[in-house]
DNA sequence: GATGAATGAGGCTTCATTCAT
DNA sequence: TATGAATGAAGCCTCATTCAT
């Protein structure tokens, strides 16, 4: 049982993988169940085998990205560096996911155009969790005297806010690596909270 | 002649307008022909009359937002103030199309869902028109010694993209109004620049 | 306006005619909106300009056979002559109705599996008030000392229930006519009232 | 051999059991071969083994209740009883199938939208056979002058009609008891045969 | 014998678009 | 100019059926 149920999730993964891909390219509306099928040669009718519906499906995608980058971003709260290393650090996680997960990244954007009602609140609670990392550090940050910023939460939704644009310009043909870019927008957005 | 033109001019603006209205709240997708015509006491069989199709409808909304939001940033830019006035009034001006035509905003952000390659170049370019401005200002702040920066594009990116993401979570009955955002931003985007 | 009211009505009650006659070859599930649509020479599409959905369209296709055969029985029940000779005509009503409309009459039978909690309302009263007039006429008879039957109700549903059953069985190839049906069905069942 | 086709047999009657219950509660569209075979603990996969395929299924669950009532009327038949008794005690039957196998009763009303033309003809044969008990009673009760009707057979199924309709509105909370129906629909409709 | 998985046909519905009037 | 009406493509979803294991 134990393996049958390891390829029911490594199936489901891949399905999710295949509707992260898809979806942003498209969006969620333009993307497809049968699309989203192609990719993995199945047929759209086999997706219903794994997820209830299309919403089911991209809520699916949502949960999975967002944890991981939520599980990133705990394990580097709990490293032991400095508060100002720390933030750069978180930054340079946010944007690589910006960037590469750029995909799934952008669902979180506009989950009431996505997502029903029932939905939406578990998915407003991950994304609440994963800013409250950036809030903690921030709090972290002006309790010990390394920071200096008098609405924190304003700072952190310019922060990302400033991160997830990235997406819009960035291209990999682009003259700037996504390391320079980390190190840059660590740099400028350090000021703000200094 | 002149009349009937003016009259042609006046309906296609109420269209567009209407359609403004509709593809913010329900987004590129989810706005219907059917939906703008009836709100205008129309039926969606007239609107081809004044536009050729979908696209073309919402294309022209495009235009027309990001034409007036150009004219103001202009005009700004023209006034007899201070660098840090001017970029402070740019930041201003931004952050009330942001939040107020939030509708016609977003249609920017990601054009390459919703246009066809042929109306992407204008759109692209109006797009680049606008962030010019932006430019333009560092540039002279940093010539006149009011901004030290050293990758003015990317700090532009940076300001844009951290206002744009503020419609994502302002609303009219959160505790910070429209003013204090504006004044917010300000404060910590100078950081940035300065 | 008128004009066009008159064409919209005639055409909405063209697709009804249509509707109730593959309803009643195929049953609900079976008839589907291609097919009814087909039978006009009109694509499925078509059907939504003027109906919801689907039970939209069968629910007004119930409405208006029901609301015929109540206005016949209504007026029958008005004619001056005798309980005998009224019930007697109301039992070939029904049976006309129960044989040449068979195909809506069946939507009557089992309108629970056809319908939504919406709609079922509208549906049972109308179902009732066509039954009502059975029940006023033999409590008529009885008030009036030519009937004489305890469980009037009861036996109104006995009677309701013979005629149509008629549906089940009757071919207009078979070695009865309607008429000696109607005859027959009268006969007996005014032995049960009496 | 001899238990393994017994085993074969138990859990083809034990699915057919299953495949009643559910298609009337939900009619021959609405249950699904996964429903049917949930109910079972199976998965509809399993249900192929044993059947054709659901058409066949069908037919089997129709098979075998008319094949249970149709041993009950006959044991009713040879009972040495008076022809009044034995058509009062048939009804009684009829009537408790019909409300209480209510499930089953229904696919037999409607048969040529359930079944195939192949498998039609044995279902009318059974349904017929069904039937002519009920008109060896009546034929019995003319020849020994105990009932009198001209046309038995028109008699007959407008009896089968009257109590077929049972099901349409009977209910277990309402204010008479299969047995008081049983009692009364026998007098009424001896009234109808005598 | 049983099942997990896949399939594909078919149904309902939406909507941009067209066109005669 | 405007509209009523029709169209058809496309999308979501269901489900009977199949089959390798």
């Amino acid at each position: 049982m134990k393996l049958s149920e390891k390829k029911l999730y490594k199936k489901k993964q891949a399905i999710i993988l295949s509707a992260v891909k898809i979806v942003n390219q498209k969006g969620y509306q333009g993307a497809t169940m049968e699309e989203i099928a192609a990719e993995l040669l199945m047929t759209k009718g086999s997706l219903y085998y794994y997820f209830k519906n299309k919403e089911d499906l991209i809520f699916q995608c949502h949960e999975m990205v967002l944890g991981q980058a939520i599980g990133e971003l705990q394990d580097c709260f709990n490293e032991d560096i400095s508060n100002e290393q720390r933030l750069r650090k978180m930054i340079a996680i946010h944007i690589r996911y910006a960037i590469e997960e750029k995909e799934t990244f952008n669902m979180i954007i506009k989950p009431d155009q996505t997502f029903s009602k029932n939905q939406l609140s578990p998915i407003l609670k991950k994304r609440n969790e994963y800013a409250s990392w950036f809030d903690q550090v921030i709090q972290k940050g002006i309790a010990e005297g390394d920071f200096s910023i008098q609405e924190p939460k304003i700072a952190r939704m310019l922060l990302l806010g400033s991160m997830n644009w990235i997406q819009q310009w960035y291209s990999p043909d682009g003259d700037k690596t996504i390391e320079e870019l980390q190190a840059l927008y660590a740099d400028y957005l350090l000021k703000v909270v200094k």
